[in-house]
DNA sequence: ATTAACTTGAAATCCGTTTTCATTTGGATG
DNA sequence: CATCCAAATGAAAACGGATTTCAAGTTAAT
């Protein structure tokens, strides 16, 4: 989904719940999409804040939670605690492997994995509605 | 690995730390074992008290990390925000079914899954120490 | 322009986790 | 057994990220 039908999802979202349109969600909007993934409030918040100084920490906050409402971001934890937003690509899912040394986040996508995931929860009586699936390890240049 | 052989290992770990062996201990290591798996710090807390109602908060705290750092325990994230300890098999890994609806967790595994992880982090030059697989779902009774 | 509803940002609050610190306890030693 | 020191305890405080409050500001419909 590039940027333009992003942006139209978000306004069209907020004519619906008739939400207004401010000049921080603009910015907001603008810079999530430049940084790209995986980004925390807090890193968010201070981006901006360098461009856009008056801009309130709540607001990145009420902001993110707003496009995860919305889905253009989905929300995600890697076990440091904060939360990290990243743009959805609505049609293809993907997982992550994460450095533990550098802290490099590589998306990568198997049906395979996905296709035996069905298959286990099946066998259990369940229906998958979302799953998490992170490999944790060392990438090549830490080695 | 049974209740015994666990405690025997909890046991060697205070040796070989040089910690003490403590009342309190004993009945926290006692609780965890009999309650198996998933359960939060406040939920354990609570459970003690109802025995042992002197016992603090601090105390079971720091006596799950204790069991985590000593091997018997894992602790866990499945995104309510709160840590939870399972008990730890050593030999064998196992991932996580979680019902959204009711909150059961049920563990499975699958070698399969397991391989094709593999597979994917060797192609990102990626070695991997640990992993996370959840899926989220909803369980046969709750539908 | 007026107005009602929504939004903002600073500060306060929340809530699970972790630390502090005065006191108690374990267990090694004489 | 008495003594001693390091470790452990528990109540309370501190911490940190997430969330809410509220007075002031903004949006956009009329």
């Amino acid at each position: 989904m590039g940027r333009t039908q992003t942006k139209d999802k978000f306004k069209e979202f907020m004519l619906d719940k008739g939400l207004k349109s401010t000049r921080q969600r603009e910015v907001i909007l603008d810079e999530f999409l430049r940084v790209g993934s995986h980004i925390s409030t807090e890193e968010l918040y201070l981006r901006l804040r360098r461009k856009t100084p008056q801009i309130g920490y709540a607001t990145v906050h009420r902001t993110l939670k707003l496009f995860a409402e919305c889905g253009i971001a989905e929300q995600r934890h890697f076990g440091d605690g904060q939360a990290r937003y990243e743009a959805s690509d609505l049609d293809e899912h993907h997982d992550h492997l994460i450095c533990v040394t550098c802290g490099k986040i590589v998306e990568f996508e198997d049906p395979r994995i996905e296709r035996l995931q069905e298959e286990v929860a099946r066998q259990h009586g369940f229906s998958i509605e979302r799953h998490r699936l992170e490999l944790y390890g060392c990438c090549e240049s830490c080695r």
